[in-house]
DNA sequence: GGCAGCGATGCAAATCGTTTGCATTTGGCC
DNA sequence: GGCCAAATGCAAACGATTTGCATCGCTGCC
């Protein structure tokens, strides 16, 4: 792995951290995971496979690499996976103490996102778990809209 | 269309009264769709296009038709999709004076689907709409969990 | 009741997002 | 420096869904 070096653009200076939490899982920090984290770190919104490979530099790797990186780092709990309705998975970045759990306002016209800080159901989780018998009862809420610019 | 006799089951008396909705959209009350509806009513489990297909007595109709159904069906209004988040869309029929918004809690380890009574959310689609100038603003809501027959 | 016309259907091929098999390359550790 | 599992590229496979096109069948109209 080519050393970090100070005159880096100071949103690479994390990149070390990153691939410490990739070792600690007996995971490679590749070049193309690099770049992968790097553009994900350059914005937090939820990117899909597609549009993460368009902002990689040039053909740096294919894009079936970019589908198996997501998932390992979704399984090493790296980046969180959303569904926002359009059939397309899309990616965020996780930090460490963040269990990713949000939602989303989505834009049905230009599909522009923003997020959203409120959650609504963590007591109605309980009731609904308490009252159907499930267990570990999870949720996923988003919201659609038009947004200003597309109204 | 053949005549609906008396003595058809009971679940069967409802279908001219679908085959009108039809019409009034100027559609028209194929066998297919008769046999679509007929799955739908049956029970009012979300049904992906292949159960549906599967339920249907043996080919029927194509499974592409049983897809260009449902969109129709969906544009006017007489089946609502649900998107449960595993990749394949769901649609149940609705009643004529439903808007359809309703919420499911879904077994992740075997696909069982409960309907929820709950939703939380109208208030705070406003307070997001005030907030985010998004107009129209709408959400869709699944639970999650682990039935009791998976435990 | 019969007919024209548009909507519906079957079939096969195309699409789209995603996954996988396999041969080859490479990062990480001794 | 060298080993070996992990990672990658490439192309083919996949599953859900859509579509082009020729044919068929409801419906409204006479």
């Amino acid at each position: 792995m080519p050393a970090v070096t100070q005159s880096l653009p100071r949103r690479l200076a994390e990149m070390p951290v990153l691939a410490d939490r990739l070792r600690r899982h007996a995971r490679k920090f590749t070049g193309a995971r690099q770049a992968i984290l790097a553009v994900l770190r350059h914005d937090s919104r939820p990117m899909s496979n597609k549009e993460i490979f368009a902002r990689l530099p040039g053909g740096l790797c294919d894009l079936a690499t970019i589908y198996r990186s997501l998932h390992l780092l979704e399984e090493v709990g790296m980046v969180k996976r959303f569904d926002l309705g359009d059939g397309v998975a899309r990616f965020a970045l996780l930090r460490e103490d963040d269990d990713g759990h949000r939602h989303h306002l989505v834009c049905t016209r230009c599909a522009e996102v923003v997020e959203i800080e409120e959650c609504c159901t963590p007591e109605v989780e309980k009731r609904i778990s308490e009252r159907s018998g499930f267990k570990a009862v999870t949720h996923r809420l988003e919201f659609f809209g038009i947004c200003p610019t597309c109204q």
